[in-house]
DNA sequence: TGTACATCAGTGAACGCGCGTTCACTGATGTAC
DNA sequence: TGTACATCAGTGAACGCGCGTTCACTGATGTAC
C-alpha cells in the first residue's frame, strides 16, 4: 500500500492538524495515536512512519496549534481581544482555541520538547499584545500584556469547568468589562 | 485484618489528604488508586471499601481542598493575596496550592460531581475574596475579585509551564504589580 | 468481667480492558534500463 | 516511452504493560451471653 511523496506529506499534515484539534478537544491523555491517526483517515499502525512516539507528535501539533493564535487580527486593543477571545463560543469549542487555555495543565508536565514549544509560542503571543495593550510605556503595555493575557487565559479555564451558566457567562462578561477598562496608572 | 471504627476513619482521612494532595502535584490521571491507597499506608484493594469509584475520590478529595482555600488570612487586599499567590513557592509546590491552577485543564473532563465541587468552591472563594478587592460598589468590587483570581489563576498556571525561569518569575512579578495598582474606575 | 462467636476491614492475586508501540506482510510507487 | 524490479508506506495482528476494579480469604474487632 505505498502512496506517493504528495500523499504522504499531506497525511502528515492531516495527522497535525487532526491531532491539534483533538488535543485542545479533549486533552493529550483522553485522545489516542489510532484516534488521531483514524481522523487523518490512516490506521495506527502508520503513525510510526511519521512521528517518533506520542510525545513527538504532541510537541508538533502544539507547535503549528501556536503559529496560528485565535487573536482577532482585526483586533486593534487588548479590550477588542478580550472581547473575541472571551466569548461563549470560544468558551463552548476549544478545539481550534486557545492552546494555553485547553493543555497548559497537561503541558506542565508534559516532555521538555513540549514546553518549549510552548514557551516560545507564549513569548510570540506577547509580543503580538504588547502594542495592543494600555500603558505609557514599553515596560506599562508589557505588564498590561501579561496581565491581560493571564485573565484571559484563568477566567476561560474557569468559565469552562463551572457547571453554572450563570456564574460561567458572568466570569466571561466581567472580565471582559474589566479589560476594557483596563489602565496601568 | 479488620481495624477499629476509629482506625478507619482515619485511613478515610489519610486517603482524602493523600489524595488532595498527590491530584494537585502529579494531576488525576497521573495518580493510580494504589498510589494513594499506599500514601494513606493501605493496599489498593483497601480503597473501595471508603469509595465507589477513583472518580468519587476525586470529587471527595477536591472538596476536602476547597475547604481550606490557600488564600493567606492575614491578607487584607486583592494586593496582598496576589503577593503570596504569585510567588515562586506557590509556583513549584502545588501539592497544598490553589486547586485551579493545578487540576482546572483535567476538571473541565471530569464527572459532574467533580465538576459541581469545584463550581461551589469558586463562588466560596470569590465572596471571600470580594470584600478584599477594589471597587466602590459591590459589582465594582465582585468584578475586580473575578478579574483578580482569573489573572492570578493564568498566571501561575502559564508560569508553571513556562521552561524560561525568567519569563516564568517575569509572569509572577508582573501580574502582582498590575493587581497591586489594579482598580475599577 | 470473661469467653465464644459473628462481623467485616484489609490483603494480594486475578480479571478485563485499553493503551503505546512493534513488526511481518502487502501492494502501489518510483526508478533503472 | 515502456517494462521489470526494488523500494517502502500502510495494514492489522500481536506484544507488553499498567490501570481500575473484583473477590476469596484472613484475622482482628465488636458483640452477645
Amino acid at each position: 500500500m505505498r502512496v506517493s511523496r504528495e500523499k504522504m506529506a499531506d497525511n502528515r499534515v492531516q495527522l497535525i492538524n487532526a491531532a491539534s484539534r483533538l488535543f485542545r478537544e479533549r486533552g493529550f491523555d483522553a485522545v489516542t495515536v489510532a484516534d488521531v491517526a483514524n481522523a487523518a483517515g490512516l490506521t495506527h499502525g502508520a503513525f510510526y512512519g511519521y512521528f517518533d512516539s506520542k510525545e513527538d507528535l504532541i510537541a508538533r501539533a502544539m507547535e503549528a496549534a501556536l503559529a496560528t493564535p485565535p487573536i482577532d487580527p482585526k483586533a486593534t486593543t487588548l479590550a477588542d481581544v478580550a472581547v473575541s477571545y472571551l466569548s461563549a463560543k470560544h468558551r463552548d469549542s476549544s478545539a481550534y482555541g486557545c492552546v494555553y487555555a485547553a493543555v497548559a495543565g497537561e503541558a506542565i508536565r508534559s516532555t521538555d520538547d513540549t514546553r518549549h514549544v510552548m514557551t516560545e509560542g507564549l513569548m510570540r503571543q506577547l509580543a503580538k499584545l504588547e502594542p495592543l495593550s494600555p500603558g505609557r510605556t514599553a515596560n506599562d503595555r508589557r505588564r498590561s500584556a501579561i496581565t491581560g493575557l493571564s485573565a484571559m487565559v484563568g477566567a476561560l479555564m474557569l468559565s469552562r469547568v463551572v457547571d453554572d451558566p450563570t456564574l460561567s457567562d458572568e466570569l466571561l462578561m466581567q472580565t471582559r468589562a474589566a479589560l476594557r477598562d483596563f489602565s496601568i496608572p
